[in-house]
DNA sequence: AACTAAAGTCAACAATCGTTGACTTTTAGG
DNA sequence: CCTAAAAGTCAACGATTGTTGACTTTAGTT
């Protein structure tokens, strides 16, 4: 076999971007230290390095994150804006979770290149998104005051866990949030 | 005279807590070491710990925040909203700006300390605020939805600075976001 | 079985950090 | 002027960090 040969590697390649987003996404950027991250993949520290080169670049490597956000095109008008907070909170506490986005947006806060990372999703993805039922001029405008709600709402619900927040069921703050994204995304501004 | 003696030590203790919340803004909890916050003081490091005993402590001291939110109760209903977000944009960027807010909001992010007194401040200011002007038993739940939008607004402008919302004039901002505080905080829910 | 490249280990480096204790200088009061 | 406390300096400690190079083990091919 030929192939099987690169498996092993890219099986503890796979394990050290599982426990560096682990870590990362616990501790952000500066506190997860590549020991730590080695130690939970139970391999040696040098081995981080050997395949990832430095932190910065493992770093780089463990926040490749996709929003998954749903072709608004297919939706009905009225409910683009409560498809869209459906969606970005199953993304965060549903099946569809996992913890990249709690390390993204946690590291973005103090660590530049996280942040350009976290501009360059939301220019894509979002943006992205909204361009098929946005138009152009609009565009730009409308796509930040979503995020401004989208991350506003995963900072005090995930990361800070304001009491008035993170203790309510889900289904009720999307009932809440949801009319404000449908006028972001397409109401009279 | 016996109070100069007491100056001499009171303003250099505040060159400290300057340069502190200057480090601690700029870069992080983590990234802001005492030394450099003692050479940008013009002192030496020790002194940094035997006036406030432990960087733990010396941030506590730092990040004592006021938010200076308005009276509502003599602002007309119909304008709270807008009274609100005008307040909190001007604390960022106006005259009333200092760099506590980003120093708090973005350690808040990594450091559990930090999260702890911004939940605080949350309590005590916001909700605060909104006591006299909101049923009991809407409370949290209104005031965290505001704080949703204040807090995701603050970090998309002024943290990751977000092309869609770091370029805009600050009146237009106000504009957009008003209707949407003023629904959270009296609208139909 | 022998050989070779990949995969993994070990020990140490240089740098930085918060913190401490001994020491010196400044300052204020009798 | 003398003295004692306050204010400030200096050098070093122990710990942790990212990173490196030499070494050993594993596994696949001839």
């Amino acid at each position: 076999m030929s192939l099987p040969a690169l498996r092993k590697s890219d099986r503890t390649r796979q394990a050290i971007l599982t426990a560096a987003r682990d870590h990362f996404a616990m501790r952000g950027y500066d506190r997860a230290s590549i020991r730590a991250i080695a130690a939970q993949a139970s391999i040696d520290p040098s081995l981080v390095i050997r395949y990832f080169t430095s932190k910065e670049q493992l770093f780089a490597a463990a926040v490749d994150v996709d929003l998954r956000l749903p072709e608004l095109s297919s939706i009905q008008k009225t409910r683009r804006g409560r498809a869209l907070i459906e969606h970005f909170i199953a993304r965060w506490e549903g099946e569809l979770s996992d913890d990249v986005l709690t390390l993204l947006l946690r590291s973005a806060a103090t660590n530049e290149q996280a942040a350009e990372r976290l501009r360059d999703v939301f220019c894509e993805q979002v943006v992205g998104t909204l361009r098929e039922v946005v138009p152009p001029e609009e565009l730009n405008r409308r796509a930040g005051l979503i995020a401004s709600q989208l991350l506003g709402l995963a900072l005090t619900r995930y990361l800070l866990r304001l009491p008035g927040l993170a203790e309510r069921p889900a289904g009720e703050v999307i009932d809440d949030i949801a009319p404000t994204i449908q006028r972001y995304l397409a109401g009279d501004l």
